[in-house]
DNA sequence: TTGCAGTGTAAGCATAGCTGACACAGGGAG
DNA sequence: CTCCCTGTGTCAGCTATGCTTACACTGCAA
Protein backbone atom coordinates (compact mmCIF):
# COMPACT_ATOMS: atom_id res chain seq x y z
CA UNK A 1 0.00 0.00 0.00
CA UNK A 2 2.57 2.43 0.95
CA UNK A 3 5.52 3.16 -0.68
CA UNK A 4 8.86 2.12 0.30
CA UNK A 5 11.19 5.27 -1.10
CA UNK A 6 9.53 8.72 -0.41
CA UNK A 7 11.23 10.17 2.34
CA UNK A 8 8.97 12.45 3.84
CA UNK A 9 5.32 10.35 3.96
CA UNK A 10 6.83 7.34 4.23
CA UNK A 11 8.86 8.19 7.60
CA UNK A 12 7.87 6.67 10.77
CA UNK A 13 5.15 8.55 12.56
CA UNK A 14 7.71 8.92 15.30
CA UNK A 15 10.29 10.31 13.85
CA UNK A 16 7.08 12.98 12.09
CA UNK A 17 6.59 13.81 15.58
CA UNK A 18 10.28 14.00 16.99
CA UNK A 19 10.88 16.44 14.06
CA UNK A 20 7.45 18.36 15.11
CA UNK A 21 8.42 18.93 18.74
CA UNK A 22 12.06 20.16 17.55
CA UNK A 23 11.19 22.59 15.76
CA UNK A 24 7.93 23.66 17.18
CA UNK A 25 10.41 23.69 20.84
CA UNK A 26 13.01 25.85 18.56
CA UNK A 27 10.86 28.73 17.37
CA UNK A 28 9.18 28.50 21.08
CA UNK A 29 12.76 29.84 22.74
CA UNK A 30 13.49 31.84 20.11
CA UNK A 31 10.46 33.95 20.40
CA UNK A 32 10.79 33.72 24.15
CA UNK A 33 14.06 35.34 23.78
CA UNK A 34 13.02 37.68 21.84
CA UNK A 35 10.76 38.59 23.92
CA UNK A 36 13.14 39.13 26.47
CA UNK A 37 12.87 35.55 28.48
CA UNK A 38 15.74 33.34 28.78
CA UNK A 39 14.89 31.31 31.72
CA UNK A 40 12.11 29.33 30.97
CA UNK A 41 12.02 25.84 28.77
CA UNK A 42 8.87 24.65 26.80
CA UNK A 43 9.12 21.67 29.92
CA UNK A 44 8.47 24.65 32.46
CA UNK A 45 5.56 26.32 30.24
CA UNK A 46 3.95 22.79 30.11
CA UNK A 47 4.17 22.87 34.00
CA UNK A 48 2.82 26.26 33.94
CA UNK A 49 -0.17 25.37 31.97
CA UNK A 50 -1.36 22.82 34.13
CA UNK A 51 -1.41 26.04 37.11
CA UNK A 52 -4.51 27.80 37.00
CA UNK A 53 -4.23 31.05 38.89
CA UNK A 54 -5.82 30.41 42.45
CA UNK A 55 -5.52 27.15 42.40
CA UNK A 56 -2.84 25.34 44.79
CA UNK A 57 -2.12 21.72 44.16
CA UNK A 58 0.62 19.28 44.74
CA UNK A 59 3.76 18.17 43.21
CA UNK A 60 2.76 15.07 42.93
CA UNK A 61 -0.90 16.38 41.55
CA UNK A 62 1.11 18.21 39.14
CA UNK A 63 3.36 15.38 37.92
CA UNK A 64 -0.10 13.24 37.13
CA UNK A 65 -1.84 16.53 35.03
CA UNK A 66 1.62 16.31 32.77
CA UNK A 67 1.94 12.48 32.70
CA UNK A 68 5.81 12.44 34.14
CA UNK A 69 7.18 11.33 37.33
CA UNK A 70 6.84 13.27 40.45
CA UNK A 71 10.72 13.40 40.56
CA UNK A 72 10.71 14.78 36.96
CA UNK A 73 8.11 17.69 37.90
CA UNK A 74 9.77 18.12 41.29
CA UNK A 75 12.58 19.09 39.54
CA UNK A 76 11.03 21.48 37.52
CA UNK A 77 9.25 23.16 40.06
CA UNK A 78 12.16 23.59 42.11
CA UNK A 79 13.50 25.63 39.73
CA UNK A 80 10.29 27.08 39.14
CA UNK A 81 10.26 28.41 42.69
CA UNK A 82 14.06 28.96 42.13
CA UNK A 83 13.14 31.79 39.86
CA UNK A 84 10.08 33.61 41.62
CA UNK A 85 7.29 31.98 39.63
CA UNK A 86 5.90 29.81 41.52
CA UNK A 87 5.40 29.25 45.64
CA UNK A 88 5.34 26.46 47.70
CA UNK A 89 3.51 26.39 51.01
CA UNK A 90 3.44 22.98 53.66
CA UNK A 91 -0.27 21.96 53.51
CA UNK A 92 -1.60 20.11 57.25
CA UNK A 93 0.22 16.87 57.75
CA UNK A 94 2.83 18.68 55.32
CA UNK A 95 4.39 15.40 52.99
CA UNK A 96 0.58 14.32 52.19
CA UNK A 97 -0.05 18.02 50.51
CA UNK A 98 1.71 20.70 49.25
CA UNK A 99 0.62 23.58 47.64
CA UNK A 100 2.23 24.77 44.58
CA UNK A 101 0.86 27.89 43.37
CA UNK A 102 1.45 30.71 40.59
CA UNK A 103 2.90 33.95 42.09
CA UNK A 104 2.28 36.98 39.90
CA UNK A 105 5.39 36.69 38.30
CA UNK A 106 4.66 33.55 37.52
CA UNK A 107 0.86 34.20 36.16
CA UNK A 108 2.70 37.14 33.81
CA UNK A 109 5.43 34.45 32.64
CA UNK A 110 2.65 31.32 31.90
CA UNK A 111 0.37 34.37 30.03
CA UNK A 112 3.41 34.80 27.91
CA UNK A 113 4.30 31.38 27.07
CA UNK A 114 1.04 30.22 26.43
CA UNK A 115 0.87 33.66 23.77
CA UNK A 116 3.64 32.44 21.93
CA UNK A 117 2.49 28.64 21.96
CA UNK A 118 -0.91 29.84 20.65
CA UNK A 119 0.55 32.06 18.21
CA UNK A 120 2.65 29.42 16.88
CA UNK A 121 -0.25 27.48 16.10
CA UNK A 122 -1.93 30.13 14.69
CA UNK A 123 0.80 30.33 12.33
CA UNK A 124 0.82 27.05 11.72
CA UNK A 125 -2.67 27.10 10.75
CA UNK A 126 -2.12 29.84 8.25
CA UNK A 127 0.48 27.82 6.30
CA UNK A 128 -1.91 24.44 6.82
CA UNK A 129 -5.14 25.50 6.84
CA UNK A 130 -7.03 25.41 10.57
CA UNK A 131 -8.78 22.35 10.15
CA UNK A 132 -5.38 20.73 9.80
CA UNK A 133 -4.20 21.83 12.92
CA UNK A 134 -7.53 21.23 14.76
CA UNK A 135 -7.63 17.58 13.42
CA UNK A 136 -3.83 17.38 14.81
CA UNK A 137 -4.87 18.54 18.43
CA UNK A 138 -7.84 16.53 18.18
CA UNK A 139 -6.07 13.46 16.96
CA UNK A 140 -3.35 13.47 19.22
CA UNK A 141 -5.40 14.26 22.27
CA UNK A 142 -7.70 11.19 20.83
CA UNK A 143 -4.75 8.99 20.69
CA UNK A 144 -2.80 9.58 24.50
CA UNK A 145 -6.00 10.70 26.30
CA UNK A 146 -5.21 12.20 30.18
CA UNK B 1 -13.92 28.86 18.98
CA UNK B 2 -12.36 26.93 21.08
CA UNK B 3 -12.96 26.92 24.76
CA UNK B 4 -10.29 27.57 27.80
CA UNK B 5 -11.11 25.01 30.03
CA UNK B 6 -10.89 21.61 28.60
CA UNK B 7 -7.65 20.26 29.70
CA UNK B 8 -6.86 18.07 26.80
CA UNK B 9 -8.23 19.50 23.30
CA UNK B 10 -6.85 22.97 24.99
CA UNK B 11 -3.37 21.80 25.96
CA UNK B 12 -0.53 23.64 23.99
CA UNK B 13 -0.37 21.61 20.65
CA UNK B 14 3.12 21.31 21.84
CA UNK B 15 2.31 19.65 24.91
CA UNK B 16 0.28 17.24 22.74
CA UNK B 17 3.44 16.06 20.47
CA UNK B 18 5.43 15.84 23.45
CA UNK B 19 2.95 13.56 25.14
CA UNK B 20 2.70 11.56 21.84
CA UNK B 21 6.27 11.45 21.04
CA UNK B 22 7.12 10.19 24.67
CA UNK B 23 4.02 7.43 24.64
CA UNK B 24 5.21 6.16 21.25
CA UNK B 25 8.79 5.72 22.47
CA UNK B 26 8.08 4.08 25.40
CA UNK B 27 6.18 1.67 23.81
CA UNK B 28 9.00 1.40 20.89
CA UNK B 29 11.36 0.49 23.77
CA UNK B 30 9.40 -2.21 25.38
CA UNK B 31 8.94 -3.88 22.25
CA UNK B 32 12.21 -3.50 21.20
CA UNK B 33 13.54 -5.02 24.82
CA UNK B 34 10.44 -7.63 24.32
CA UNK B 35 12.39 -8.67 21.08
CA UNK B 36 15.34 -9.16 22.87
CA UNK B 37 17.34 -5.82 21.89
CA UNK B 38 18.26 -3.61 24.86
CA UNK B 39 20.84 -1.73 22.38
CA UNK B 40 18.80 0.74 20.21
CA UNK B 41 17.30 3.97 20.89
CA UNK B 42 14.64 6.02 18.82
CA UNK B 43 16.88 8.09 17.42
CA UNK B 44 19.14 5.29 16.54
CA UNK B 45 16.33 3.84 14.83
CA UNK B 46 15.73 7.16 12.84
CA UNK B 47 19.29 6.91 11.59
CA UNK B 48 18.71 3.37 10.16
CA UNK B 49 15.72 4.34 8.43
CA UNK B 50 17.55 7.06 6.56
CA UNK B 51 19.94 4.59 5.39
CA UNK B 52 19.01 2.06 2.67
CA UNK B 53 20.80 -1.17 2.25
CA UNK B 54 22.95 -1.05 -0.65
CA UNK B 55 23.67 2.57 -0.06
CA UNK B 56 26.33 4.56 1.58
CA UNK B 57 26.53 8.05 2.49
CA UNK B 58 28.50 10.55 4.34
CA UNK B 59 27.52 11.58 8.11
CA UNK B 60 26.82 14.79 6.83
CA UNK B 61 24.14 13.71 4.45
CA UNK B 62 22.74 11.39 7.13
CA UNK B 63 22.66 14.66 9.14
CA UNK B 64 20.91 16.72 6.70
CA UNK B 65 18.03 13.55 6.12
CA UNK B 66 17.32 13.65 9.46
CA UNK B 67 17.50 17.40 10.32
CA UNK B 68 19.76 17.50 12.96
CA UNK B 69 23.50 18.56 12.90
CA UNK B 70 26.53 16.32 11.87
CA UNK B 71 28.46 16.51 15.06
CA UNK B 72 24.72 14.84 17.28
CA UNK B 73 24.66 12.48 14.02
CA UNK B 74 28.17 11.28 14.04
CA UNK B 75 27.64 10.52 17.75
CA UNK B 76 24.73 8.21 16.75
CA UNK B 77 26.56 6.84 13.82
CA UNK B 78 30.01 6.33 16.35
CA UNK B 79 27.65 4.00 18.62
CA UNK B 80 26.05 2.68 16.07
CA UNK B 81 29.86 1.62 14.68
CA UNK B 82 30.58 0.42 17.70
CA UNK B 83 27.47 -2.01 17.90
CA UNK B 84 28.63 -3.55 14.85
CA UNK B 85 24.97 -2.29 12.88
CA UNK B 86 27.04 0.35 10.42
CA UNK B 87 30.36 0.12 8.67
CA UNK B 88 32.33 3.48 8.00
CA UNK B 89 35.22 3.96 5.35
CA UNK B 90 36.94 6.60 3.94
CA UNK B 91 36.31 7.11 0.92
CA UNK B 92 38.39 9.32 -1.73
CA UNK B 93 40.13 12.36 -0.13
CA UNK B 94 38.58 11.94 3.15
CA UNK B 95 37.17 13.98 4.99
CA UNK B 96 35.07 15.61 2.03
CA UNK B 97 33.47 11.76 1.81
CA UNK B 98 33.17 8.91 4.13
CA UNK B 99 31.07 6.12 2.96
CA UNK B 100 28.36 4.99 6.27
CA UNK B 101 26.82 1.77 5.31
CA UNK B 102 24.57 -0.82 6.88
CA UNK B 103 26.18 -4.67 8.10
CA UNK B 104 24.02 -7.13 7.82
CA UNK B 105 23.15 -6.55 11.74
CA UNK B 106 22.48 -3.19 10.95
CA UNK B 107 19.73 -3.95 8.35
CA UNK B 108 18.42 -7.02 10.39
CA UNK B 109 18.33 -4.87 13.18
CA UNK B 110 16.55 -1.56 10.93
CA UNK B 111 14.48 -4.26 9.74
CA UNK B 112 13.07 -4.97 13.47
CA UNK B 113 12.93 -1.50 14.12
CA UNK B 114 11.01 -0.50 11.73
CA UNK B 115 8.66 -2.84 11.67
CA UNK B 116 8.13 -2.34 15.23
CA UNK B 117 7.12 1.42 14.75
CA UNK B 118 5.08 0.48 11.64
CA UNK B 119 3.10 -2.19 13.82
CA UNK B 120 2.14 0.94 16.67
CA UNK B 121 1.12 2.91 13.42
CA UNK B 122 -0.84 -0.31 12.46
CA UNK B 123 -2.55 -0.19 16.05
CA UNK B 124 -3.35 3.53 16.16
CA UNK B 125 -4.97 3.50 13.37
CA UNK B 126 -7.09 0.35 14.55
CA UNK B 127 -7.78 2.94 17.57
CA UNK B 128 -8.40 6.20 15.91
CA UNK B 129 -9.26 5.08 12.75
CA UNK B 130 -6.63 4.77 9.77
CA UNK B 131 -7.74 7.76 8.10
CA UNK B 132 -7.00 10.05 11.09
CA UNK B 133 -3.75 8.18 11.53
CA UNK B 134 -2.78 9.17 7.60
CA UNK B 135 -3.84 12.65 8.45
CA UNK B 136 -1.75 12.86 10.92
CA UNK B 137 1.40 11.97 8.82
CA UNK B 138 -0.02 13.85 5.93
CA UNK B 139 -0.30 17.22 8.59
CA UNK B 140 3.39 16.64 10.02
CA UNK B 141 4.53 15.96 6.63
CA UNK B 142 3.67 19.35 5.26
CA UNK B 143 4.43 21.30 8.72
CA UNK B 144 7.96 21.06 8.46
CA UNK B 145 8.59 19.24 5.29
CA UNK B 146 12.08 18.14 4.47
C1' DT C 1 49.09 30.05 -4.07
C1' DT C 2 45.73 31.35 -1.27
C1' DG C 3 41.49 31.04 0.70
C1' DC C 4 36.83 29.31 1.18
C1' DA C 5 33.47 25.60 1.74
C1' DG C 6 32.32 21.08 3.22
C1' DT C 7 33.56 17.37 6.25
C1' DG C 8 35.05 14.61 10.39
C1' DT C 9 35.91 14.79 15.13
C1' DA C 10 36.35 16.15 20.03
C1' DA C 11 34.72 18.47 24.15
C1' DG C 12 31.62 20.67 26.97
C1' DC C 13 26.92 22.22 28.30
C1' DA C 14 21.94 21.87 29.12
C1' DT C 15 17.43 19.67 29.22
C1' DA C 16 14.44 16.15 30.39
C1' DG C 17 13.18 11.86 30.97
C1' DC C 18 13.94 7.63 34.03
C1' DT C 19 14.88 4.48 38.35
C1' DG C 20 16.33 3.70 43.07
C1' DA C 21 16.23 5.13 47.83
C1' DC C 22 14.85 7.12 51.96
C1' DA C 23 11.99 9.83 55.31
C1' DC C 24 7.63 11.17 56.83
C1' DA C 25 2.47 11.45 57.68
C1' DG C 26 -2.08 9.30 57.94
C1' DG C 27 -5.32 5.68 58.00
C1' DG C 28 -6.68 1.16 58.61
C1' DA C 29 -5.92 -4.00 60.20
C1' DG C 30 -4.77 -6.72 63.63
C1' DC D 1 -2.07 0.52 70.71
C1' DT D 2 0.93 -1.07 67.27
C1' DC D 3 2.22 -2.19 62.73
C1' DC D 4 2.09 -1.78 58.02
C1' DC D 5 0.73 0.10 53.61
C1' DT D 6 0.02 4.03 50.68
C1' DG D 7 0.94 8.57 49.05
C1' DT D 8 4.16 12.24 49.20
C1' DG D 9 8.46 15.06 49.07
C1' DT D 10 13.17 14.90 48.17
C1' DC D 11 17.99 13.58 46.86
C1' DA D 12 21.17 11.36 43.77
C1' DG D 13 22.64 9.21 39.70
C1' DC D 14 22.10 7.49 34.88
C1' DT D 15 20.98 8.09 30.04
C1' DA D 16 19.76 10.13 25.74
C1' DT D 17 19.65 13.86 22.67
C1' DG D 18 20.01 18.12 21.34
C1' DC D 19 23.17 22.30 21.01
C1' DT D 20 27.62 25.33 20.37
C1' DT D 21 32.49 26.04 19.93
C1' DA D 22 36.66 24.66 18.02
C1' DC D 23 40.12 22.58 15.15
C1' DA D 24 42.22 19.73 11.34
C1' DC D 25 41.94 18.33 6.76
C1' DT D 26 40.66 18.10 1.73
C1' DG D 27 39.41 19.85 -2.79
C1' DC D 28 38.16 23.39 -5.78
C1' DA D 29 38.23 27.90 -7.44
C1' DA D 30 39.76 32.58 -7.68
Amino acid sequence: MADENQPNTDAPLLALLQRGVRHLTDEFLVRLSDAGVASITPAHAAVLAHLDAEEAVSTAELARRADVTRQTMHRAVTQLIGEGLLSSEPGPGFPRSTRIALTPAGQQRRDLALGILRDLEVELGDRLGSEAVAGLRATMSRAWPH
